[in-house]
DNA sequence: TAGATTGTTAATCGATTAACAATC
DNA sequence: TAGATTGTTAATCGATTAACAATC
């Protein structure tokens, strides 16, 4: 999919969030929403939805709003989430583990399809549904499994080495939750996400404790 | 602690970015960087760095830069991570069990003091070094604990009535990791994160297939 | 002093939103 | 047709960054 203009990384963002409240919708059999029903239900103001939508083409109906199955359609076209998404999981601690369970990832057609540790004592053992592998064997693994995407969860120390070892095995796309800024080369797009990072924000807005 | 000028929300996030950088420079006995360093090492603009810090006040030395533990310090404070932060657990699950043992939590002062969960198998059982508790009881406990932050790691359908429970247990900030607007007074704070959402903006960026 | 680096201003850049003609 | 709601423009708002005087 190739989009003329420049899309806002915030329009991405919200693209996604779309996206859940319309796999719901279509869940409960809701055939049509308004600009103004998304406001109510994601908190996004109605303007902003339909610029967001602009960048990529008409969506909508004039005086009737969107058709959820066809928005839903398409925005998961635009996402490339049409098809199952492979993900490869680094690290099986537990936050690995709570990631491999995590029902909601599977209702959006990405599915975890290895788990890779660098720990003796793990590698062989059951995460769910899936043999955790040695994180030395992942160039060879992806070669069937074929993976774009990868999610590193393993501790500060290892996460570069662990990058390192996604890039060889061609993965793209890196969902970081280890605290590090990875160094890795521009084809690559990393999101981090900081749970201390996230509190820390909101511990700032603590009223003055007393 | 009370700004004159209102802090971007970008701004709040970088500073607690700053904040884990500053506590592995001063582990490492770094006394003095300089904002040039802290672009090398966090990927923001050094003049981003210093208009962030200016919001707060004088940090630095002109030709000199930054002394390391005052800074540190400084942006601990300002962040009210000066003292142990208590933290209330929503949701004992696989995600709610990795944040309960998530290590670096502790590394910036925050401390999960208790953990609640509905499931009456769970209810009594050791999660780490927390007995779980009954999620009715959570109003109760907290007047003991006097925790003003929560998290929700609990299922999208129970996420709204466990925010209700913090809100009644006088929590203030909610991190939240359930895919749902959360419907609450404006006196409270919240912040999302969301697994799908961050995977999905990573897919779009995934050159098309073959 | 000379060199380095800050804090802040002002310019640039980008995102949000109100308003409204088009249209179902 | 009248009412509703889209897609898009233009205005507003806010964040980023280059530049530089101040100063250690």
């Amino acid at each position: 999919m190739s989009h003329g203009t420049k899309v806002p990384m915030p329009t991405l963002e919200r693209l996604a969030t779309y996206l859940t409240v319309l796999t719901d919708l279509k869940m409960r059999n809701v055939e049509t929403i308004s600009s103004a029903d998304i406001e109510t239900r994601t908190g996004v103001n109605a303007a902003q939805f339909r610029k967001d939508l602009s960048y990529f083409g008409e969506f909508g109906k004039p005086g009737i709003g969107y058709d959820v199955q066809e928005l839903h359609s398409r925005i998961s076209k635009i996402l490339n989430l049409e098809n199952r998404q492979p993900v490869l999981l680094m690290g099986a601690g537990n936050l690995g583990s709570a990631l491999a369970g995590y029902q909601p990832l599977r209702a959006e057609n990405f599915q975890i399809v290895a788990a890779f540790d660098n720990n003796p004592a793990k590698i062989g053992t059951q995460l769910w549904d899936l043999t955790i592998k040695d994180i030395a064997t992942i160039e060879e693994e992806n070669k069937l499994l074929g993976a774009r995407m990868g999610i590193i969860a393993v501790p500060a120390a290892a996460a570069q080495d662990a990058a390192d070892r996604l890039v060889k095995a061609k993965v793209v796309t890196i969902l970081n939750f280890a605290p590090v800024l990875l160094k890795l080369p521009p084809t690559v797009t990393v999101r981090n996400v900081d749970f201390v990072q996230e509190l820390a924000v909101l511990a700032f807005h603590l009223p003055d404790s007393g």
